[in-house]
DNA sequence: ACACCTGATGACAGCCGCTGTCATCATGGG
DNA sequence: CCCATGATGACAGCGGCTGTCATCAGGTGT
């Protein structure tokens, strides 16, 4: 006989995303979602801290897929060539199978500001993370944040591009497109 | 004989950007700023749609110094020229008097992660609008969007170096260092 | 003059996000 | 068998923000 039923956290998390995805952000108080899986609006407050990051999970993973890439570039490559390892390595943590769920994650976030004032600040602490890698990996100022920048712009557009509707290719595949068109941008001069 | 003062939207403004540095963002309710300059909190919140929007102001004239450097630009230079314009104009929009007040109102937003958070969408918004500005200008997507992303990139790492300790140099000036220094990164390559 | 309209404001009630605090109670260790 | 632990609930309370209604100065038209 359990006084609580486990994995609340995570029932959390399943139960947000789709009153969020039903009613939409701001009609779902945090009250909804823990009742509608039998806990407090208090013991919701106490796994989130606050009722945005409840679908903002597994940042911490996320960014480990583009560190690690970067350790896997050989040292003394040109920045842009390390940054390209960290997307490769990015690009796998989301597979085909998660194009469907990214989508809707994604379609909540568009639609409501605050969801996407948040995003931003998770690409933000991302780009931070790859330049720190950048500069462990031996790029100096301000090089390193600028790549790191750039890779996380292409990684954006790209995973834009990914859910988009009708598009069949893999993540890699389209970021592999979009760094090839920045490096073309950037080339042509006068 | 008049029953209210004038300007109270820029009597607001003031005393909302004292009273942050003073006490911090946290620490300050809207009504505290209401009152301190002889008005009730729902006045404030008729200027302003939330308590950090009170200091993101003029973004509409921000953007549009660039969107008036990108029309200065001939059309059909590379993209990453009409950028190169677009900052050159919003790099005037900051001359040296402003980086004094400049210095302060960013070091209220960086110890604040919400008000971060506003000043991404900020920047997010201006990217979209230079984005908007190369396609009239001539420029396909996705460049409009990589050489938007970038120059909204080369204008964030040089305003920050504008402001830093100790920098004497105009914004212009480490704009163009900066946006050397990234075309550089993107074209060492493998 | 006078009635009227307009626009900025204040007052008040109320919802919701979020926090501090204390009590409760299953579980596992000593 | 007692106690420490940890997840939870209950409750009070603050502050951001909104809806609504009343107030009142100045300008307008007749």
């Amino acid at each position: 006989m359990v006084r609580w039923e486990p994995g609340a956290r995570e029932r959390l998390q399943k139960a947000a995303l789709e009153l969020y995805a039903a009613r939409g952000f701001e009609q779902t108080t945090a009250a909804d979602i823990a009742e509608s899986v039998g806990l407090s609006e208090r013991t919701f407050f106490r796994h989130f801290a606050d009722k945005r990051e409840v679908i903002f999970n597994g940042q911490a993973l996320f960014e480990q897929a583009f560190v690690d890439g970067i350790s896997s570039a050989s040292p003394g490559s040109p920045a842009l060539d390390v940054v390209a390892a960290a997307l490769e390595a990015a690009g796998s943590f989301f597979p085909d199978e998660r194009r469907g769920y990214s989508r809707l994650r994604q379609s909540i976030i568009v639609a409501n500001p605050s969801l996407h004032e948040r995003e931003l600040l998770k690409m933000t602490a991302l780009s931070t993370r790859i330049a720190a890698g950048l500069r462990e990996h031996g790029i100096p100022e301000p090089q390193a944040t600028l790549a790191a920048q750039s890779g996380a712009t292409v990684f954006h557009v790209a995973f834009g591009q990914w859910i988009a509707e009708g598009e069949t290719r893999s993540l890699p595949e389209i970021e592999r497109e979009i760094l090839g068109e920045l490096r073309s941008v950037t080339q042509e001069s006068a």
